[in-house]
DNA sequence: GTTCACACTTAGTATCCGATGG
DNA sequence: CCATCGGATACTAAGTGTGAAC
């Protein structure tokens, strides 16, 4: 309430000057939840916030996401190499940044893709055809080999292998076939500015099914008596139910917002009659809900694949789309049901009825010349139109935020794949110019303008430690959370002198989904005297940056090097760290195994740098403990074998050296201790993999962040099979990459 | 110069589904 | 053969950034 009534007394000005108002007296920075994840964090600090005056208990979280802090310890020994991989890799990398003039990046941006791109097919295809068929024979080789070494006898092997051989062929056949359909368009001349594209023709979106009422023995109960809803009521009234096992039907926002919203969709007397959550008894619903998932989770084998080949059919007729001649694959071609709204953090809207999308609410965009999609039975469009300026096929505005919600195409597409090369390419034109930017912020530290100082302190950030730019939020639209430009005085404490180092920053604030960004960090003096001279004279919930925003910091940045803007920095630092991480951690003379360890430390590198982080699985702990004890049945292995090789070595060796024998059986025992070291080391490997894993999502920053190119070039380097790194999709979407890259690539 | 509307990328989580091992 | 597990995929919220309107 008093957070709204502040939004309101603003008006909804975003700017900063009027924002300076705020909060009084909070205590400064350390939210300290002790979740990665919003809950803790977050709610004490919205609360104190709110109630203006409520100085909140530091429970300093040495929360382990940080770097620094390798405090848990179930981590400890696994998280430290891994730390300080970490803080040397950004120590090395500042340096060389700053210290070195630079090698000839300028001259590797442009002309090298374009050389490579024309060089690369013709050859490629061919040779990676043939490599792939020989990998997979070698992968059908080894399992022969294993089965017969450890089973020798049985006879299911047999017929299985040749199955799985054929199975094996077939989908070589696919993949080449999928391989010659595929739209090269990375080998196509460009489309003049702002067009997307000059033929577009699709069924338009699919439409979830309509609501089915409850069966007639299901009932719904306000205050012990049995009421029956109205269609409309009953399906919001379902809604909540199927959440009822959900923490978010505990909340308080949730409950409410819910409450309100449901009511609007009863009827007279219905509303007058239902006037409190807390005496409705949705029991019934919820169980019904709840037989409902498990009946599907035990559907007989042949129930399964009609609802499959049903989805596929959907699928089939929604999924696709004809642009420019080129059958693409469309991302999200289903309409979002109705549902209740599910907002990360504390999220001030949560629990609000996301109303039912009618085709009248759908804007569908496609060709003059296409046959425009034909809308469900008795419905017609919002409207039709032919804008080949912007990539969507279909959009709709969501009743929640107001915002418009598209249907576009899927990541391989040429659309979305020409947009991310393009992305990648500033970012290693960047490259080029950091050295100059950085020197301009470096004096613009000094400046004798306020604006300017603020301007080169985000940078320092934004630069240093891939922080977000910090657009302005309207408050009590969304859950507080901030980026840069948006950090508030409450978000940073500064010290002295902290852990043996001085000038350190300590940041602990929300950032994008709510997600906790917490980190000490060592800074140059002037930045650390700026910072001190932003926080005089402001409360805890006033702007940091008060002078600035994210508006005008990306028009600077601009004028620097045409394209850039801050999130610029985030791409450019995640690769740059990825390609030097790679450089660093890889051994030619590893394993595979051991190689993929290093590329996921890298890869783990930038995701927290990008502080990209997950809830550990619920699993987690059973998992590793699982894997914990295969390892230590395969020790116990190891050991067995290593006496029987002990003992047949012996008996070689008492019955003279000459019984060819006792020769290979000594030579088998050795080949089997060989294997099951082999074996062991792989799950070791994998559990260390997985334990330094734990909070960290590597999937975001491998998808957004890191230039392709560049595993695509390690992989080559290093003798990786791309498969390895890439899935199926992953190579999909960076087909592009895959496709023109060569070894010798540099970022 | 602000503000808003719009378009598009980035993000974590819920759910699906197929491999794996008992 | 079945249950379990974990990776892949689906889903959609939450960001960034631009340009036109005011």
């Amino acid at each position: 309430m008093g957070r709204e009534k502040d939004a309101k007394g603003e008006g909804k000005t975003k700017h900063k000057a009027t924002k300076l108002k705020r909060l009084s007296d909070n205590e400064s920075a350390g939210a300290g939840g002790d979740t990665i994840r919003n809950s803790g964090a977050k709610s004490a600090k919205s609360t104190e916030r709110t109630h203006n005056g409520k100085s909140h208990k530091k429970v300093k979280a040495p929360k382990t996401e940080t770097p620094e802090s390798a405090s848990s310890p179930s981590k400890s020994v696994k998280q430290e190499p891994m730390d300080d991989d970490f803080t040397a890799k950004k120590g090395l990398k500042r340096k060389r940044i700053k210290d070195e003039p630079m090698e000839g990046p300028s001259h590797s941006s442009s002309t090298p893709t374009s050389k490579k791109r024309n060089k690369q097919h013709g050859q490629e295809d061919e040779s990676d055809g043939e490599a792939q068929k020989k990998k997979s024979k070698k992968r059908t080789d080894k399992t022969v080999k294993k089965e017969e070494g450890e089973h020798p006898v049985s006879k299911k092997p047999k017929r299985t292998k040749e199955e799985i051989e054929e199975a094996k062929q077939l989908k070589i056949k696919k993949k080449e076939e999928e391989e010659q359909s595929r739209w090269r368009w990375w080998e196509e001349k460009k489309y003049e500015d702002g067009v997307k594209w000059r033929f577009l023709e699709h069924n338009g979106p699919y439409f979830p099914p309509d609501y089915q009422p409850l069966p007639d023995n299901v009932h719904f109960y306000y205050d012990g008596k049995k009421v029956k809803l109205s269609l409309a009521a009953e399906e919001v009234a379902l809604f909540f139910a199927q959440m009822l096992d959900h923490e978010y039907t505990t909340k308080k926002v949730f409950r409410e917002n819910y409450f309100k919203d449901w009511r609007k969709e009863m009827t007279h007397e219905e509303r007058s009659l239902i006037k409190n959550l807390d005496k409705c008894d949705f029991g019934e619903i919820h169980a019904m809900h709840k037989a409902k998932v498990e009946a599907r989770k035990n559907m007989t084998k042949e129930e399964k694949l009609a609802v499959k080949e049903a989805n596929q059919k959907i699928v089939d007729e929604y999924g696709f789309c004809l642009l420019d001649h080129h059958k693409e694959r469309i991302g999200n071609f289903k309409i979002e049901p109705p549902g209740l709204f599910r907002g990360r953090g504390e999220h001030p809207k949560q629990g609000m009825l996301k109303k039912r999308i009618q085709p009248e609410d759908v804007i569908i965009n496609c060709s003059k010349e296409a046959s425009i999609p034909v809308p469900p039975a008795g419905h017609h469009w919002k409207e039709v139109r032919h804008d080949n300026t912007v990539t969507w096929l279909a959009s709709w505005t969501e009743n929640i935020q107001g915002s418009i919600k598209y249907i576009m195409l899927n990541a391989n597409s040429k659309l979305k794949g020409e947009k991310d090369w393009e992305k990648y390419e500033v970012a290693r034109k960047l490259k080029s110019c950091v050295d100059d930017i950085r020197n301009q912020y470096h004096q613009d530290l000094k400046s004798k303008q306020m604006g300017t100082r603020q301007r080169a302190v985000a940078l320092y950030f934004i630069d240093k430690l891939a922080l977000r730019a910090g657009n302005e939020k309207e408050e009590g639209e969304t859950a507080d959370t901030v980026g840069c430009c948006s950090l508030r005085v409450e978000h940073i404490t500064l010290h002295e002198q902290l852990d043996g180092s001085e000038c350190v920053v300590e940041f602990d604030f929300l950032g994008k989904d709510s997600i906790r960004y917490y980190n000490k960090v060592p800074v140059i003096r002037k930045v650390f005297k700026n910072l001190k001279l932003f926080m005089e004279n402001k409360q805890p919930g006033d702007d940091l940056f008060d002078r600035l925003n994210t508006n005008m910091l990306n028009k600077h940045l601009s004028s620097l090097m045409p394209g850039l803007t801050a999130k610029v920095f985030r791409t450019y630092n995640a690769s740059i760290t990825l390609q030097q991480q790679l450089k660093e951690l890889t051994n030619k003379s590893d394993n595979v195994a051991e190689k993929l360890l290093s590329y996921n430390r890298a890869n783990r590198a930038v995701a927290i740098l990008c502080n990209h982080q997950r809830a550990p699985p619920k699993t987690f702990d059973q998992s590793m403990a699982n894997l914990q004890a295969k390892i230590d049945a395969r020790k116990e292995h190891l050991a067995l074998a290593k006496t029987e090789l002990k003992q047949a070595k012996k008996e070689a060796k008492a019955k003279g050296s000459s019984d060819p024998k006792l020769q290979t059986l000594v030579e088998r025992k050795k080949a089997a201790v060989k294997r099951c070291e082999e074996q062991l080391l792989k799950m070791e490997v994998q559990a260390t993999d997985r334990e330094e894993n734990k909070q960290i999502a590597l999937g975001t920053s491998k998808l957004n962040y890191l230039d392709p190119r560049i595993s695509v070039a390690w992989s080559k380097n290093v003798e990786v099979p791309v498969e390895k790194i890439y899935n199926k999709s992953q190579r999909d979407k960076f087909a592009w990459a895959i496709d023109m890259t060569e070894a010798d690539f540099e970022f």
